[in-house]
RNA sequence: GCCGUUGUAGCUCAGUGGUAGAGCACUUCCUUGGUAAGGAAGAGGUCGUGAGUUCAAUUCUCAUCAACGGCUCCA
């Protein structure tokens, strides 16, 4: 017998060799139905495989994150079981479950899938499914394994098999498909009710763009078909958030071929949401002692070649212009130009922490398969600064960029984000990054140090790091699963020599000073796209387009209505009249769905008692107001910048 | 940049080897209506661009541009 530990504590007695599922029998059929895999002894086992000893167990379902894995990864097996049926001669390369689902690797020797053979995939998936095949686990000697993917003719499983030792290698087989794999796996394909192909993609084998392109199958599959239903109604509920979708909707921006890719043009609207965010990152900045400076769009070749961007990032830059024999580049960066404007003047201890602060234009020549409606763009206005300051004075100051970051944050309610400190790989100095190996050392523990020191949650990524130095990314997801980078915090201790900048010290040497490069609210495109997506549409009142709509029931109420707006306007407020000769019903609906805060509806009633009725976005009919109390309550919330 | 898909009116989309349709939006008229779509009429498109096949191409072929889904990249 063994003894068996469950989750809440209580040890019961098996006998030897019993298995996950045997145990979950025990207690209950329902229970054994839904049990997925488990966790012996914290690893994640087959549920099926028999337990030799005394260990604690969890059964994982499909309500556990390793539950959900395992069902993907199964599937991502069933995948490949069906791809082997219907395209014999197919190779594997890997077959993972991801976030939302699972893909395959698959190298289709030259034949290309279309989407009709996703349908085809699927059903042969679903009548593998209903088969119930058992995945069985079998420990295999590296020497037969070699030999049973050498006979397949499969060098992707042997290239897999290159790193395994013998001991660890095992094989699972469900049906007619045997795979490498370390498993663990679901009892049988049974559990497999619902699937769903989503697309196909090309991806380099190893994620190399030197190597082979294999086709990549992606798919999600579940327990049950209300299972995908929900999810593919979650599939569409983001896609009504997708900030390209909602930016063409609200008159934020658009994009023209002839202006040319990733070159966004903002509207009248999102010129609106752009300048309030300047004025919240002009009035935090003043606040914070940032100086405002403006610099060209473009600068001569000897600018990036002192700065270092020319030999590390050229093939992100806009080919150069030539005039009067030079070399021009559309600046990809700001930083340069405000080196320059430190070094104008002499400097002196007493100068320093600088800090220049510029809604910057940049130009990146990002690739064209990577442009990515606001998030990913080839002109971008970035929200940056440069704080030049002492090695003293570093923590303060780039303690104090930390806390701006989360002060911004607060005002939009973003809480799902990841702080990330990205570092160097000593194997590539002086080809990714400078060659400072001590600086290098000294710089990331600093940072790491401010984030430690202020209990700021974080997750530590090696080869991330900027050329000049370590930094800290905050991470954002778009709705539809896109990971970026919002907003930046990097130390920089490289250009400051490559510029010789200097400062004179207290003591009346020359030093040159720390360089933090910050972008709390990233670059108007990224920020507002997000922001879309964020809000879905639904800015807060201070940074709405437009804050008031007054809708007259009938043409006999227009001139009340204009003097309301005359009332609103005078207060600052953006608000706009509709007109038309629409009842009262379909100016509302149309005003809900250009999702603007307030409704001002003015009829008979209203104008008797010089009054007007409002409407939220969202909530309804909140009766009659005075329109000197709205005025000052609007005020406040746009004051305030409130969220709601 | 690479693999795959797509490209018809301002938007969402239908359609055909014989030079095009719907709904919404827009304009005009009727209606003056009280909290999410009143009615009628009208206007609007070299079917992404270029070339080829054909008596004839928006439709077939090729190229090119752009967008989309991934990969790679991301100061």
């Amino acid at each position: 017998m063994i003894k068996i530990t469950f989750p809440d504590g209580a040890v019961r007695e098996y006998p030897t060799g019993s298995s996950a599922l045997d145990i979950a029998k025990s207690i209950s059929d329902g229970l054994a139905r839904k049990v997925l895999a488990a966790e012996v002894d914290g690893k994640v086992w087959d549920a099926t495989r028999p337990i030799a000893m005394d260990a604690s167990l969890k059964l994982l379902t499909w309500n556990d994150v390793a539950g959900k894995s395992t069902f993907w990864h199964s599937s991502a097996h069933l995948l490949a079981e069906a791809v082997e049926a219907l395209y014999p001669g197919a190779k594997f390369w890997v077959g993972p479950p991801v976030e939302n689902g699972f893909y395959y690797d698959i190298d289709l020797g030259g034949r290309s899938i279309v989407e009709e053979d996703l349908r085809r995939l699927e059903v042969k998936m679903s009548d593998l499914a209903r088969q119930n095949e058992v995945y069985v686990r079998k420990e295999i000697s590296k020497g037969d394994a070699v030999k049973y993917f050498s006979d397949k003719g499969d060098e992707y499983k042997l290239d897999l098999l290159q790193n395994l030792q013998d001991g660890e290698i095992t094989f699972y087989t469900q049906g007619r498909f045997t795979d490498l794999c370390r498993g663990p796996h679901i009892p049988n394909t049974g559990f497999i009710k619902a699937i769903k192909l989503t697309n196909i993609a090309g991806a380099y084998w190893k994620g190399d763009d030197r190597n082979k392109q294999l086709t990549r199958i992606y798919g999600v599959s579940f327990p049950s078909q209300k299972d995908l239903d929900e999810y593919l109604r979650l599939l569409e509920e983001a896609k009504k958030r997708d900030h390209r979708k909602l930016g063409k909707e609200l008159g934020i921006f658009t994009m023209d071929d002839d202006v040319g890719p990733g070159l966004a043009l903002w509207l009248p609207n999102g010129t609106i949401i752009i300048e309030e965010l300047e004025k919240l990152a002009k009035e935090t900045e003043l606040a914070a002692g940032y100086k405002r400076v403006v610099t060209p769009h473009i600068a001569k070749e000897s600018l990036y070649l002192t700065s270092g961007h020319l030999p590390y990032y050229q093939d992100s830059m806009y080919p150069p212009m030539e005039l009067e024999g030079q070399k021009y580049y559309l600046k990809a960066m700001n930083c340069p130009h405000h080196h320059k404007i430190f070094a104008a003047e002499p400097k002196s201890y007493k100068d320093l922490p600088l800090r220049l602060a510029e809604y910057g234009t940049c130009y990146r020549y990002e690739q064209s398969g990577e442009l990515f409606g606001l998030m990913r763009v080839r002109c971008l206005h970035m929200n940056d600064a440069h704080i030049y300051c002492s090695k003293e004075q570093f923590y303060d100051e780039f303690k104090a960029v930390n806390e701006m970051y989360i002060k911004y944050f607060k005002i939009f309610g973003i809480e799902k984000f990841v702080m990330r400190l990205s570092l160097h790989e000593p194997s590539k100095l002086g080809k990714k990054y400078v060659n400072e190996p001590e600086l290098w050392k000294e710089t990331e523990n600093l940072v790491r140090d401010v984030l430690v020191r202020t209990s700021t949650p974080f997750v530590e990524v090696p080869d991330e790091a900027a050329f000049y130095g370590p930094k800290i990314d905050v991470q954002i997801w778009s709705t539809i699963g896109k990971e970026f980078t919002l907003a930046t915090n990097q130390v920089d201790f490289a250009q400051g020599r490559r510029f010789n900048l200097q400062f004179v010290s207290k003591e009346n040497n020359p030093e040159t000073p720390l360089i933090i490069h910050r972008a709390p609210l990233g670059t108007h495109e990224r920020f507002i796209g997000f922001l879309l997506e964020h809000y879905a549409g639904n800015f807060p009142v201070w940074i709405s387009p437009v804050q008031v709509k007054v809708l007259p029931i009938s043409d006999k109420y227009i001139d009340y209505a204009q003097t309301i707006l005359g009332s609103l306007k005078k207060a600052d407020i953006r608000a706009e009249i509709d007109d038309r000769n629409e009842k009262i019903g379909k100016k509302i609906r149309d005003t809900e769905i250009a999702k603007i805060p307030f409704m001002l509806i003015v009829g008979e009633k209203e104008l008797a008692e010089q009054k007007a009725s409002l409407r939220r976005h969202g909530k309804g009919d909140l009766g009659q107001i005075n329109l000197e109390d709205f005025v000052i309550q609007l005020t406040r919330e746009i004051q305030a910048r409130a969220t709601d």
